[in-house]
DNA sequence: TGGTATTATCTTAGAAGTAAGATTTATAGT
DNA sequence: ACTATAAATCTTACTTCTAAGATAATACCA
């Protein structure tokens, strides 16, 4: 297996790494944007072990979750549920139907669109695999008690609304991205 | 740009969506779950748009930002730092030296090991670009005063630390994925 | 009605990353 | 010294996902 802890050999004469915490409130949010990350990352390897656990990838189970949990729903209601792209969509569901977890089925309003909707196997796989995942999440936020986990619940709400509003402000530019990519060959 | 909103259509007669919030502890935790994993998630469109706008992949820039705040390192603790695979961080690490960011060194005590280490202009970059990125952090978690982001730092490191260990404590057993998709095929 | 823009999904090519194994070097035991 | 084991990086083949465009159906508007 891959990431396994190794002995550190000392580097050589270091030439002086950066310093760049200026001001408090910027390192203080760069302090919590660490530890929001770590404990996000941390939680999320809780889930995933239980998700692989049960030979699904976490998209597949993203998908599978949400019809489970809110019935049939047009490709491109779940696809921004799942925050895949289109392509993904389709390939992820794909996968599922071949498995005989998902099933396509007509629009009758547009002959377009397409439903993805669970199949009695996939209802019975959620049924048999939901609630010990959800216990298993509830073990990895168990380091905090339930009232914290509220207090904490509000804090990342007002959080993550003025994150959201700030990153919708900004252009998204990846263009950069090729032409940098591209000048540098 | 492909996620756009549309108007919803309403679904077919839906077959009774299944509930499973059973417990309190439990549908509090899922809850703490799923904003925990949206404030992160908004948290780090910033910090991508900001990266992405200069020509650099986010697993590019947690390689030169670990380079430029701790000095040279080997290859493999760069590695455990930014979590990727062996594969992929000289993937990421062959980029960068093409670019003429990072380069490669040699380990003087050990022939097998490299260093990984800016180049003057990787510096350069990192100086001109860090500050700001700093700050569209700082201004992505301002939706809290700075007083609530030490408290939620507390709680966020007591959170993750327990996850961590819960994470740790579970086999990872990804066999069994490939195992159920050869068997559906 | 016809024309134009929009929407929903699918297709294709390719980027980005992983896992498994190959290669080279180091370490420890005998 | 010799052998076996382990470690650090690189290589290869493959998976998963994205972006861009293709296709087909719909909506709107004159």
């Amino acid at each position: 297996y891959e990431h396994l802890r190794t002995k550190m050999k000392s580097p050589q004469p270091s030439p002086a790494p950066a310093r760049t915490d200026h001001d408090l409130p910027t390192a203080t949010a760069l302090k919590l944007w660490v530890v929001l990350s770590r404990a996000q990352w941390a939680v999320q390897q809780v889930s995933i072990n239980d998700i692989e656990s049960h030979g699904l990838s976490p998209a597949e189970f993203a998908i599978i979750e949400v019809l489970f949990h809110k019935g049939p729903m047009l490709l491109g209601e779940v696809q921004r549920k799942v925050l895949v792209s289109s392509g993904g969509i389709t390939f992820l569901v794909d996968k599922l139907a071949k498995r005989g977890l998902v099933e396509r089925r007509e629009c009758p309003s547009d002959r377009r669109a397409r439903y993805a909707a669970l199949t009695p196997e996939g209802e019975a796989l959620m049924h048999e695999i939901f609630p010990a995942h959800a216990a298993a999440i509830r073990d990895a936020v168990a380091g905090l008690p339930v009232d914290e986990q509220k207090t904490l619940i509000s804090a990342l709400k007002a959080l993550g609304k003025e994150a959201e509003r700030v990153a919708s402000e900004t252009p998204r530019c990846k263009k950069a991205v090729a032409e940098l990519n591209n000048s540098a060959s």
